[in-house]
DNA sequence: CCTTGAATATCGGTG
DNA sequence: CACCGATGTTCAAGG
């Protein structure tokens, strides 16, 4: 079921909006590609002067303003926000508002070249592998990848200053504070692992606690801030595997 | 300039793409609007099943898949990206390819409910205001933001491990490390601004140097943080002002 | 409800 | 090209 009008006056735009999208929002999802201003104003404020884009309302009502190029969109309303249409000094107008945090766009159509309402179906999960919490399982399902004779023996550990990402002891039971990172390893990152050896230290009055950075790629820098403060790294692949039933789809990609 | 096509066999979806767009990929916007499949493969992995979904290729390559929900795309490719199409099994076959990061997409079409074609022509830029940046302005045109006698001398002074957004003397000569948050004060800015005071006292061999914090909004747990590490804090108002003669159209919204 | 941290983060600026 | 930090980040998970 698709509805479409091309090359529309704003008015039958508004017209043809009014009958097949304002009375059920939340089951129609809207297109419309035209000549337009955008204002916004919430968290930030801002303009983007008149030009072609592509207007897309969602079915819960994230409304995204598109330019020709870019990944994301240059303007845009969260999900949840409510969106009328009337006409001004002949201009089709859009404006959507949400409540927490407070913010509205205001979309001022002098052209519309496209509309397009449809009512999208679809109940598809996406299934994705690759991610932190995939390291962190590979590590404990083998922690002589880390190294051998390490026992995992917390996941998530939270202390005064945030969460350890895994915790446990070497082979000289010597405790080691695992901190992992998806990709690339910051400074922020050693701030935080540092935080938590300390505070290790002072809570369980040891003399030793091990902090390793465990990341695909540790840059140099990054490293020479590890070294200063007596903390390891390991270098480890990603793992990116889909559950079992996902792979023969993917195999043949 | 748009052309539309609605409800088109998979094959004539793929003739109408091959005259629209194939050979101008950079000069053509291309929206599809129909039940497809999505497998990913990069830096993470995914599939997506069966379902109707808005694709669109924007005239720098990226490739976005927008399900019936949500601000964010499900699936993407980023700017720069080369697509093709084909036919495989009565099916419509977009593939698309990065080279850095390596990355590919494959969705598979077994339903097209629209084609679009067009030329977007778009030269506005989005003017912005409220961001960090400003605020770092502010405090430098007023010092007094933050306290009376405050002199900024260093706007992002770089030390071991970062970069200080502002640095000066108080009243009384005292130096004063400012870290200024856009949004919301997080435990990290705490270690990052702990970790400046400390190099900076180191460096310049000074016994007293002061840390502020400044955000919009400090949360308590930071604020308590905050006074264990003798840092302090300053609730500040972000300014969201554009240009003087930007001015005129938002007070109109 | 608030808070926290990951993300195929994306994007721009800088060296 | 690598690196770094902001983002109207968005989003899901956990307390």
């Amino acid at each position: 079921m698709v509805n479409t009008l091309v090359r529309p006056s704003t008015t039958d735009a508004l017209h043809f909006i009014e009958e097949h999208h304002v009375s059920t929002p939340e089951k129609t999802f809207l297109i419309v590609l035209g000549d337009c201003l955008v204002n916004y104003n919430g968290r930030a404020r801002s303009l983007l002067d008149w030009g072609e884009r592509v207007i897309m309302i969602k079915q819960d009502g994230a409304v995204l303003v598109h330019q020709p190029v870019m990944r994301e969109p240059v303007n845009w309303q969260p999900t949840g926000s409510r969106t009328e249409f009337t006409m001004k000094d002949n201009h089709l107008v859009l404006k959507s508002r949400h409540l927490h945090p407070p913010e509205k766009m205001k979309i001022t159509f002098r052209e519309v070249q496209l509309i397009t309402v449809t009512s999208l179906r679809d109940r598809a999960n996406l299934v994705i592998a690759g991610m932190e919490t995939d390291v962190v399982n590979q590590i404990i399902s083998d922690p002589s990848i880390i190294e051998e004779g390490l026992r995992i023996t917390k996941r998530e550990k939270p202390v005064k200053s945030g969460s350890i990402d895994l915790y446990g002891f070497d082979k000289n039971h010597v405790p080691v504070i695992i901190e992992v990172k998806r990709s690339l390893a910051t400074i922020s990152s050693v701030h935080q692992l540092r935080m938590y050896v300390k505070e290790t230290k002072k809570d369980n009055k040891e003399a030793q606690v091990r902090g390793v950075l465990c990341a695909p790629r540790v840059p140099e820098m990054v490293k020479k801030l590890l070294e200063e403060h007596d903390l390891e790294w390991r270098e480890v692949e990603r793992n990116v595997v889909l559950p079992d039933d996902r792979q023969k789809t993917l195999r043949e990609f």
